[in-house]
DNA sequence: CTCGCTTTGTTGAGAGTTCAAGTAAGCTGG
DNA sequence: CCAGCTTACTTGAACTCTCAACAAAGCGAG
């Protein structure tokens, strides 16, 4: 009954793992040393800078993170903590909650930047031909769900 | 000084960080509920079954699942509670460890086997063509340290 | 042989994630 | 309008992981 993997995709599927489990680890890594924060809060420091204003709804930054709302809340009250971030509530919607993005939390991520590229670029780009990193792009496309409705 | 992103290589990026998160936690989202155990520990598992005896060295175990020592410590401690694996001195050095699986391990290991299969299948073989299978396999194995000497 | 370095493994504290439960606010059909 | 469903978010407990510190055993040069 069940659909078991053969040789070929044995090595496939361990290669992925391995390869995406390290890239995330040296991320991670990296982050956590030389910017004292973990790569998901980079994420939401990242997401916050781009919006406009600086600010995004706490669900709309789940969602784009694809990141648990329970996640998300407690990682913003880390932020918030450390002056990165603050929550306000919404006028027009009572539930919502506004997640801003401070001066000092986009100085964080200013300082954090260049390491993190660099560090990005280690462990993918530098690693990979033109050819390789076109590939690889349209293969992680497929494998979203947005891409893919079924 | 700072080698930035172009948009090409954010959008290159952003896709493989998206799609190595969403596969892993499809696959320990779905561990977790049906056989009540994180990928980790179904890694351990795996590799245990596959060593001659059911049996490594702690650190052997660790270098092959790319884990450090403390988290595989920890680990080995809850699969033990669980009576899936145990632990025994090694008469030959003894600073060494013998990892060593269960019956009930083998067996927690049948169980969860099927399922698990499926959901690799869902999230990653059933969403890729053949020809992007091979190009990921590449692309994995090239990002990987003992691919890449320096 | 022994001092010092390396290897192997464990432990505890701190931090992040998950899951289930709970609160509060908006929405909707009768 | 109001009972019940849904949405938005928070909270606490349990669990896993990381990091640093530690202990103990092997190893190796002098």
């Amino acid at each position: 009954m069940t659909r078991w993997l053969d040789d070929e995709e044995q090595r496939t599927w361990r290669a992925f793992l391995a390869a995406s489990q390290l890239v995330q680890e040296e991320l991670d890594r990296q982050l956590q040393r030389d910017s004292g924060m973990p790569h998901a809060y980079y994420a939401m420091l990242v997401k916050l800078s781009e919006a406009p204003d600086r600010m995004m709804r706490m669900s709309e930054l789940a969602t784009e993170l694809n990141s648990s709302q329970s996640r998300l809340s407690h990682a913003m009250k880390r932020l918030e903590e450390r002056g990165w971030a603050r929550r306000e509530p919404c006028a027009a919607d009572r539930r919502v909650s506004w997640a801003i993005l401070t001066d000092e939390g986009f100085a964080a991520l200013t300082a954090a930047a260049p390491g993190h590229v660099e560090a990005v670029r280690q462990a993918l780009f530098d690693r990979l031909t033109p050819t390789q990193l076109r590939r690889l792009r349209e293969i992680c496309t497929a494998l979203l769900p947005t891409s893919n409705p079924s």
